[in-house]
DNA sequence: CGCTATTAGTTACAATTGTAACTATCATAC
DNA sequence: GTATGATAGTTACAATTGTAACTAATAGCG
């Protein structure tokens, strides 16, 4: 019985985009107001303590950012002196980033504020729900970036 | 056993980003290459195909949207004459909005493209599984409502 | 080698979006 | 009625973000 008419409230792009908005600008506003970080310097600080010497473009990749917002991410994190950058000898355009001793101090403070965050909006899902959500995310990842750009016609 | 680190890939508020951002790109370049519709306007078209004669503030409380996104999207779809308004008698404050023939047209070419994406979206996962991600969804958006901005000091 | 094409990353500029102030109308209280 | 405050919606401006052009370095190939 598929679906004949179109309510926005049952759309799950929809709902996807509020529940999204919702839950980042919680987050956003914690960590600006806390460390004043914005969500994308939070994701390369995130990336950075688990795989230290990254590039900018592996930063990208991990994160689904594009360059240019890593690249300012890292100039602002770079200039607050959370992280240090050298330049690869090998191939000197590419950059060999790490968290300083600050960047790690901040990582430690930030991430139980998330992981808590999280757990409190899974508080009210059973295990079973959070397996089931985990992987039912996975399969629309998936199918979402092999669908792609719609209508390319 | 609560994740002790944060990796993240992990991450729920980060996959529901990542997800959310390939999804709405995905429609919106469907949108506005076809119609010329921005999300915005899309979604104001679509509350309204359902619900004619609304004011503003009421299809901002249907959307999602805040006040200022409502008045622009409104204001291009009355200059693409997809859109009326008249004045609410009682109150000559508050606006009356309804779509035109040419509205109603629109949203009657939009409305299946838009169903299509979701059902191709969906197709991986099974009736239960979709049953459970509705309903998943629902107890997370009133859950991160109920939580709200984080950290209110 | 030397020419062209590619890649990493930054910068400049345009477009989008959010925040705050503003205008107009209405409600309430005196 | 008139002053005060609230509400609907718009406008102006700042901040964020995306797109495209740019610089510097390397790789591939004759």
């Amino acid at each position: 019985m598929p679906k004949l008419a179109l309510r926005l409230e049952d759309f799950l792009p929809y709902r996807l985009s509020v529940l999204t908005n919702l839950v980042s600008s919680a987050i956003a506003g914690a960590y600006r107001e806390r460390f004043g970080l914005a969500v994308s310097e939070w994701r390369v600080l995130a990336v950075l303590a688990n795989s230290p010497d990254l590039s900018a473009a592996e930063v990208a990749q991990r994160t689904a950012m594009d360059k240019v917002a890593v690249s300012r991410a890292v100039s602002s994190l770079l200039r607050s002196a959370r992280l240090e950058r050298r330049m690869a000898r090998a191939d000197r355009r590419r950059s060999v980033l790490r968290l300083t001793a600050t960047g790690r101090r901040v990582h430690a403070q930030v991430a139980p504020v998330a992981l808590a965050y999280e757990r409190s909006l899974l508080q009210p899902l059973s295990r079973a729900e959070r397996i089931a959500l985990d992987r039912t995310l996975d399969i629309l990842l998936g199918r979402a970036l092999q669908i792609g750009p719609l209508g390319k016609r």
